[in-house]
DNA sequence: TTTATATATGTGACTCACACACATATATGG
DNA sequence: CCATATATGTGTGTGAGTCACATATATAAA
């Protein structure tokens, strides 16, 4: 590794770290709960029907962690558990009206937040960096669950050709 | 706004979120403490004798959280307070020993991961994401103290010619 | 078919990393 | 000299997770 490459990956790491901070502050304007809850309800708005289990994995949650999530999320009214058909054990997972307007809310600041980043540099630029990061997140992918963890928080509308493109159904 | 650079914007947090969650993870095995005690290591590293309330500008801690962290670092053997000589209200901290050996640990495992993730792009493509880089932390730089919290877990032997350069002395 | 084992969810008790309200010591400006 | 601002610390509380354990259903084996 030559001293640029090595400059290259901590500036990387500075990026990553500021601009997680900033999507931090802002999911928590728009939502008072700190953690893994803008995800799942993002996640569950996107694979509605979701058990605790399948939930558990994408969020790299314990199990008991994800009920006491699902608990609060529940307690909010944004979340509804339901008995799922064919496992009499599991839950299926389903956003309410109000869950459904909360994820909208959270995606479309967090958007906001990007974009004003992204705002920054020419069209060209934003051409170069979309090129890279598909790169950067296609060396990164790993297995189904962990694509599906990179993507909990995306945007399903805005994400067209997605460059880890999962199936869906590897998540139950 | 285009739909391209909104899908730009998207790959961008995707990107965030995948490498934030794979920087914890490395930060989790070298460090049994979760939070932003690794931050306050390199950061106190990097500003021996930093004060409790600068300490807590920059990791935007309440100053009693930092209190506790400091505690908590200090229990461990990590960091030690120590009077201020120019004003006796305040308390000077500094790394132990330990404390170094623990920073250089979270520096080199944090470097190494982020160089696993760049090594897959060519060498003229890290040069372009440097380049990028650049301008997005430019252009979400801020004010002094936000530049030192971008800045709170680079290696400072490896970041040269910092694109946020910030005056440290802004610090106390 | 009965039985053993694996899987899915849930509860009780705990921990960690913060926060807020309040107290104390030192600095500083009128 | 005194009022106020600043720096640190303490008591108490909370949110978000963990582990150990319990229960219900599914599945495979005898």
């Amino acid at each position: 590794m030559t001293d640029e490459s090595r400059r290259t990956a901590n500036l990387l790491g500075a990026a990553v770290l500021c601009l997680h901070d900033e999507l931090k502050t802002v999911l928590a304007r728009q939502f008072h709960r700190s953690g893994e809850g803008p995800a799942a309800l993002c996640a569950l708005g996107h694979q509605p029907g979701l058990s605790n289990d399948a939930l558990s994995r994408l969020l790299d949650l314990t199990h008991t962690g994800t009920v006491r999530l699902i608990d609060r999320l529940a307690e909010d009214g944004l979340v509804r558990r339901q008995a799922a058909e064919h496992d009499k054990r599991s839950i299926a997972l389903y956003l309410t009206e109000a869950g459904q307007a909360a994820r909208e809310n959270i995606l479309r600041e967090r958007l906001a937040a990007l974009e004003a980043v992204t705002g920054s540099l020419s069209g060209d630029e934003q051409k170069d960096l979309a090129r890279l990061l598909e790169k950067l997140l296609q060396a990164d992918a790993g297995d189904d669950t962990h694509k599906l963890r990179t993507c909990r928080l995306c945007d399903s509308r805005v994400c067209t050709n997605c460059p880890i493109l999962v199936s869906v159904s590897g998540a139950n």
